[in-house]
DNA sequence: GTCTATACGTTGATAGAC
DNA sequence: GTCTATCAACGTATAGAC
């Protein structure tokens, strides 16, 4: 059994993450105060620094759930071997990651908007390496004719620019959409069409 | 003749401009000092409130300028009739401005995802029948069975997104193009690419 | 129009009682 | 582990001499 105090340490700490990537997402990390996110978390701004020594400390680390997230969604690619159904289940997923999780989506771009400094290293290692295999799934299902001769790089910025705007760019979304958020039916559909115009690029017919 | 006094109001108003847009674009309006774009202009702080009186008025300027040219490359839409030539003239315009104009881009990025607390005016009005009236013109070409029965919103924003993509996620881009930036060939091929996935996607070949 | 010095608010972080 | 009081650093904005 785990003693107490590590029970609320846990507790915490998750509530403060939480609170703080909400926080991080709408303010930036500049704009973020310490105080805005222990309000949030509903505890007093030296507790928050009591669980996490300081700012920066707190925003990697929301940053690293991001990261493990993000490779999970990711892995849904490599599920299925025929090139519609893989893409299609991997649009999916990254459709339903900015459904679910728009703050982090939103935490993720404004940190490489703005340099990425702190994800630099997992660009730089992992996510240059998925890629790489992926680009070479690609380029195989190119050859053997089952898609379009396309970039395989411009091909993956294209699925994660068209999904993450839906996270990234709500507001703007929502005000061109009448002004209404859209419902959990307005979004399937929009994944539905964001699937048939990527499936399309690459010369697939849904 | 213009007074010797409006002459270098104009002169320092634009070189505080192009320094705030950079800096508001790589620290965010929060993480941006007037210190850091008054330097980057080349001079003292007080100038720059002198010029701008505060940092949300100077915000804001550099939004409006953004918005003129958002606007301006807009325009190319509707210089072609026949779709693969405006839809192929549109995303190299958008393409175009995200590499010659990245901060312009950044700070705009920015700005929806912290809420378009400054834009949501614009959004509501200009960009929302800008939007209104080309999707009519995508649902014309639909029916004359001259493109796929695409859903417009959607086509739009894929638009968007892929291109803005380019200009916002520039890092991270870099830095899966083994850690060099885009030379200028790199960007023309990137082009074509983006080009032909977008026209793809609603069926139009190359 | 330019610039140095400075006032004043905000915010990250800590001390120290409970 | 919790919380109030407090401080030092920073950043916006201005006063006032040139």
């Amino acid at each position: 059994m785990k003693p107490q105090k590590e029970i609320i340490r846990e507790a915490n700490e998750e509530k403060i993450l939480q609170a703080a990537e909400m926080v991080f997402a709408n303010y930036g990390f500049k704009g973020a105060t310490t105080e805005k996110i222990a309000n949030e978390a509903g505890l007093p701004k030296a507790n928050l620094h009591y669980y996490f020594k300081t700012k920066s400390l707190l925003y990697r680390t929301v940053l690293e759930k991001i990261l493990e997230e993000w490779m999970q969604a990711a892995l849904v690619f490599d599920k299925y071997s025929e090139p519609s159904i893989a893409i299609t289940h991997y649009v999916k997923s990254k459709m339903e990651f900015s459904r679910n999780r728009p703050f982090a989506s939103k935490v993720w771009a404004n940190e490489v908007i703005h340099g990425a400094g702190v994800v630099s290293e997992f660009l730089e290692t992992t996510l240059t390496n998925w890629l790489n295999d992926r680009i070479e799934v690609i380029n195989k299902w190119s050859k053997q004719r089952l898609i379009n001769n396309v970039d395989p790089q411009a091909f993956f910025f294209m699925v994660w620019a068209m999904t993450q705007h839906y996270a990234d760019f709500e507001k703007q979304i929502q005000i061109l959409n009448k002004g209404k958020p859209y419902s959990d039916k307005d979004f399937d559909k929009k994944k539905e069409q964001v699937t048939a115009l990527v499936l399309a690029s690459v010369g697939l017919n849904t």
